[in-house]
DNA sequence: AACTATTTATAAGA
DNA sequence: TTCTTATAAATAGTT
């Protein structure tokens, strides 16, 4: 007989179709917890992304951003244009194949496009509109710092802009919530990491992602204090 | 004098940086071996990134992979199914062309992000500045007009601006979320509202990442055995 | 880098 | 499914 607690266990697949999801779920919540954990407790930014194991839809992702940016998502641009002649050797399949991913890189690019260019008409929340706007705004945080070289790095003052961006969200907030009563859906600041965009060229749709949130009662706020368990 | 071993911590951030730096490296490995035995033990795909406390660079990805070819992140299954269909009654020409098509608008694609995500280093000049900038500001305006729309057609005036339009954020947030306070220091993401994700395809991860190990002995290989620890 | 006292995470079982 | 409980793991402060 297993004995009743936890028990030790191997690196490798399980085979069982049915712990092998229960574990999954636990395992899972367990990550997230920990990143977000390690996000609060040393600032920095973490991103997870968990697949279900069936692998048909992403089960859980807790997201973070401009990261994209950084590794390539598009392919050189020397690459695409060689791609038309490289195709002479390809046979059917490797052609549909390039096809495919090529379809997929346009659209990922596309649906980046929309952060900057994005269809008015089509925007349906204030929200979205602030996240459009958040990211034209680092754009131009970009371009400032370019410029202030070129007039002799005197404008250096442009660069609290983006935190009286940021800070107004959360005055208001304050404003129209007078309670006090902390509850988990906190998140943090995307434009919290200037730092992350100045080191960086790409002023990119630095939202995008974040936690989401786990409708658990852990403490997913920023700052929070709560040892939320049960003592003993 | 503290005790010797493990204290219980509240989920805040950590002051001391000197602290702050060894609980980030001890638990950011820890992440990394817990995301490693969710792939293998449960045969998923998981991604972590993990940005260093400085936010000068990324510390420490780990990503996990070609999930994205795999299955569909970036479009739906069966979209992606689809568009290979489509492909079937093409001929060769047929095909290589449709693929110069696409690569031709990926390129184009590529170019416009350029505007965007302007290279700041490769900016040779004020007057070519000044042209970037214009354009985002000019992206800025129709936002500002289209965040003017939800806020009631009220004129958005200079010095409250950010106040305004923060509160309405608040209360159109509202409508998902149904309880909310805020400190001054605690940010909504603007982006945490899953229908963004929802709606759009391809809200995933734009990463295209890469398997990065970690240099230490865990057992990060998959499909592997080992218990790899010490046995008492 | 190692060492432990403790806190946490969790595998089974209820 | 959710809760419990015994035990394996992770890890904060120390050396």
């Amino acid at each position: 007989m297993m004995p009743m607690g936890r028990t030790k266990f191997s690196v490798r697949k399980i085979d069982n179709p049915t712990s092998r999801q229960a574990i999954y779920l636990k395992r899972r919540d367990g990550i997230i917890k920990k990143a977000n954990e390690l996000s609060v407790l040393c600032d920095t930014d973490v991103g997870v992304i968990i697949f279900s194991p069936s692998g048909l839809r992403m089960s859980s992702y807790v997201l973070l951003t401009d990261v994209m940016d950084r590794k390539g998502v598009f392919i050189p641009k020397a690459q695409a244009v060689e791609a038309r002649s490289r195709n002479a050797g390809k046979d059917r399949k490797e052609l549909e194949e390039t096809l495919y991913k090529l379809n997929r890189q346009l659209l990922e690019a596309q649906e980046k496009m929309r952060y900057y260019e994005p269809n008015v008409e089509k925007i349906t929340s204030l929200f979205e509109a602030g996240v459009y706007q958040q990211s034209l705004e680092n754009a131009i945080q970009c371009i400032e710092q370019s410029k202030a070289k070129f007039v002799g790095n005197r404008i250096v003052q442009q660069s609290n802009d983006n935190k009286e961006v940021a800070a107004s969200f959360a005055v208001v907030d304050e404003e129209t919530n007078t309670d006090e009563s902390s509850n988990a859906n906190k998140n943090r600041n995307p434009l919290r990491d200037e730092h992350h965009h100045k080191e960086r060229n790409s002023a990119g749709p630095h939202l995008s992602l974040h936690f989401l949130e786990t409708q658990k009662n852990w403490n997913l706020s920023r700052g929070g204090q709560a040892p939320r368990l049960n003592i003993k």
